[in-house]
DNA sequence: AAATTTACCTAACAGTGTTAGCAAAGTTAA
DNA sequence: TTAACTTTGCTAACACTGTTAGGTAAATTT
């Protein structure tokens, strides 16, 4: 049974080429231009056996996508464990939030992309809830810690979480549009207000 | 030269017929499938004579999203014009704001889409100044009336702009994955809790 | 060694944005 | 009114796109 083990293994293999190959055209040339013989030219191979991965060119930014969602949750989860308090955590994860869209541009919009052709209608539910679920987890924690109305906590979460994205999408949607006064010090003073009245 | 008059009134006239046609294109199947073929068989015209009206598909785009401007701006001046108070005014934007997100899910996507092909890199300042220079405007008479620190407006109007396009970004990109928790009474709390806080 | 499966290719279809070149119509000048 | 010129709008084409059909040769199983 080695046999066909090696070849599972193969098949894997060029599965993972072609997403690497995928989210470097992406990376440099951006999601619009990203072709399947682009894709077949880059790993060496001809266009119609990336259908033997991949229902559709779809399939292969909506993996990209995922791929984007489980980096950005390891970062956060990294960023909050070094930290003591639930207000230093809330603070490591908009860091890392805005570092990552600003980093990973071109992940970023593929995974928020409003009317991106890939990541909507209930495609993304869970990725998009694990990380409404941090939010609302450290957000609870200083709650309690303030002794605040606890049910207010869900509704905090959405308004926090809209005001960071809010923030970012503008940012990266708009590189040069941006005023100068729209900067990172505004989110970090963001957050620190909304943390102040929690 | 009345001659000349009529002709580009004649060139106006196809001019618009293309936006026209285009507009209706991306309300009925998304601007992603829109083709200049498409247009051209809507107007009832030959393809190329596209080109003697725009320099490419991007400019039509970008026509249409500026004209999804300029139909928010007049909404927001409609609403704010009928209100008394500038508190009442800013709720009436943020209506106004997110009714015609909700209803022109086309122009939205077109006008605030991360990454969007027709409307980055320095191409809607103008646009978009105005959207941001109206909050301002109501958020320094309401910081007046409430004596607290002036100098906070422009800090305000920034997080104030990020909360409520957040909100609304997250809401259109993704219907589906929304929670039920997420919803337009978010906005609304949202809102009043900013103008407490200004 | 024969049969069968798989891996992979070329060619093609139907569509895309965009440009070149031409014919007919409209407009201007003699 | 006729000759010259300009504008208008067409067909055809180029170089792409996603995707599928069909065949060939290699690898694997019987």
């Amino acid at each position: 049974m080695s046999v066909a083990e090696r070849k599972l293994r193969e098949k894997e293999m060029i599965r993972k080429k072609i997403i690497d190959a995928a989210l470097q055209l992406v990376k440099n040339e951006g999601w619009e231009s990203l072709s399947i013989r682009k894709i077949a030219d880059a790993i060496e191979y001809s266009a119609p056996v990336i259908y033997d991965h991949f229902a559709n060119k779809e399939a292969i930014l909506f993996e990209i996508s995922q791929d984007g969602f489980k980096l950005l949750l390891s970062n956060i989860h990294k960023a909050i464990s070094k930290k003591a308090s639930p207000r230093e955590e809330l603070k490591a994860l908009v860091d890392t939030y805005w570092k990552f869209a600003l980093r990973n541009r071109s992940y970023f919009k593929l995974m928020f992309g409003v009317g991106m052709p890939c990541c909507g209608e209930g495609k993304m539910k869970t990725e998009f809830g694990a990380l409404q679920d941090i939010i609302y987890e450290i957000i609870k924690k200083i709650i309690i810690e303030k002794k605040t109305n606890i049910e207010s906590a869900c509704y905090k979460t959405h308004a926090f979480w809209s005001a960071i994205h809010g923030f970012t999408s503008i940012m990266i949607a708009r590189s040069a549009d941006v005023p100068q006064t729209m900067n990172v010090s505004v989110l970090d003073q963001m957050v620190v207000n909304i943390i102040e009245n929690l």
